[in-house]
DNA sequence: ATGAATAATAATCATGAGTTATCAATTAGA
DNA sequence: TCTAATTGATAACTCATGATTATTATTCAT
């Protein structure tokens, strides 16, 4: 263990390698000629490989020498790339990202941030999961995903979050329904009809909210069918299966079958969240965070 | 240029990230552990990567980290299979070995010497080729070929040679000649016969040496056919074209149509020697000679 | 609270990389 | 056949820096 070769003993015999000259190579190097000398000969001592064959006035390659050299430029080629492969990664341009989001948001939100954060970060891989508000927050802790798009009041702590969008409700109704944007004034013409609503497990909080509706209106509503899909829910209202209540980013002027009225005389609004861990070190994610504060600044 | 990165710092880089433990991988370096932690910093400095996440009491890969923690890895691996390869060719134990020869050195020595030389040298490859005398001693000069096999007197200087075979002149008659081992006295027998001989720009002093045994025997041989390919000789003689003389590594048992007889009772005899340049500094080489040494030794 | 575990800091030491000065051997030119 | 120039190796010494010891700060487990 006297002896431990070092990048130095590499540059150094590459350096004469190259140069074929001590004196030069040290040049080069910007250190003395005895000095260079010395390092090359502990290098050949302690590989046990002779490198030059010296003739007192001529510096000549052996053959394991010219081998040498052309297997630690290779060598050394590879190391700088390794390293700046990892210096992107550390400057978090490169690497992935995995997000977690409720339907709602894929509409508009992270197809625009993915949009902006490309721009700067070409080579980030995202990996995307709709998932119903209490996976992304248990997948927060485990750290399986790196942000989660919820609709919920209150973030458990160890989380952070920042409220990405605030939106009225909508009114959601078949296209020739009796009530229209016309003649609607509140949600107690709406008594007797069925309600067609999101699923209570994938949001309680939402729900609830909704319920808070339904609560200063003066009613509670018959609920017939329960879904996480916003298509399905447009599908059974287009049916006359019941109408629905949902957040205004899921609104569509593309349907032609279901018509939106939207609540702006209630207090009630939904908020789309965006949450990480704060604990998280994933560097991909400063950035992104970045690119939602800016999101949120322009809407 | 204040910092260089040395094998060291990846050395310990490595030994923290695989123990995840500063004291452990200090341990493991025969260092005490502020060393490491010291190196690790500078590292980490140096290259502008976050490395390790240390939260006072666990220490953590960063992405960056993990990434260089298995590219490195691969790194230290192929820089030491480069180094062992290196020092395979430094032995002498791989590599290539260029070899010229007269055509009957192929009859038994270079297979000989091949056998007994692959025992040792697996690894090494052999470039085998026939050429005349003079073409293998340019080559020697100019290191187009490592060793020659070669049917000449005197060797100019620069090139080192040793005989490995003296051997005595044959007769070469055709089957049923009216000369044979029996009534075969002396080549005074043979003074009106034609002769088929080895082309005398292959080798003149090869040439000069028989027309000798001709001049010490009272007669000028009347010379019809020249060709350097001992097969063509034995065709010729075969078909009553001439006789012949050739060095006794020549003769073969297996011919029907031929027969030999041995010149004992004669001065002259030719000599096959190994011939190679003194400044050559294939590794390879000084082993292929002791091979030969130790297969003169044998015959 | 208390004590054990762990990495970072501070101050100091000592190894060895690098320096200067010189030599020895070879080549080139007068 | 002398120099003079070139070039790598040696010897002695300097000093930068890698490593050590002693200590601190923080966290975790009991």
């Amino acid at each position: 263990m006297s002896y431990q070769l070092e990048s130095r003993h590499l540059r150094y015999f590459l350096s004469v390698a190259e140069e074929l000259h001590f004196r030069k190579a040290a040049d080069r190097l910007y250190i003395s000629q005895p000095g260079l000398s010395r390092q090359i000969k502990e290098m050949e001592k302690g590989l046990g490989i002779q490198l030059f064959e010296r003739t007192n006035r001529k510096v000549k390659l052996t053959k394991a020498g010219d081998f040498l050299k052309i297997e630690l430029r290779k060598h050394f080629k590879t190391l700088e790339s390794t390293l700046a492969h990892a210096q992107l990664l550390n400057k978090g341009l490169l690497g992935d990202l995995k997000l977690g989001y409720v339907g709602s948001a894929m509409e508009e939100v992270i197809p625009r941030l993915m949009n902006g954060f490309r721009k700067s970060h070409q080579k980030v891989m995202f990996n995307l999961k709709e998932m119903d508000n209490q996976d992304q927050i248990n997948s927060l802790f485990s750290n399986e995903i790196d942000v989660g798009f919820v609709r919920m009041e209150r973030i458990p702590k160890g989380l952070n979050a920042t409220t990405i969008l605030q939106e009225p409700f909508c009114l959601v109704l078949p296209e020739n329904h009796p009530i229209n944007n016309k003649n609607f004034k509140d949600l107690s013409q709406l008594k007797d009809a069925s309600f067609i609503l999101f699923d209570p497990k994938y949001s309680p909080s939402y729900y609830e909210k909704v319920m808070q509706i339904f609560d200063d209106s003066g009613f509670t509503p018959m609920v017939t069918h329960n879904t996480i899909h916003s298509g399905s829910i447009y599908k059974l209202v287009a049916h006359h299966f019941g109408v629905s209540i949902v957040p205004r980013s899921l609104k569509s002027d593309h349907l032609k079958e279901v018509t939106f009225i939207e609540l702006h005389d209630i207090p009630q609004q939904t908020a789309l969240s965006a949450v990480w861990n704060e604990n998280n070190r994933n560097p991909v994610l400063d950035d992104f965070l970045v690119q939602v504060q800016s999101f949120k600044s322009v809407h």
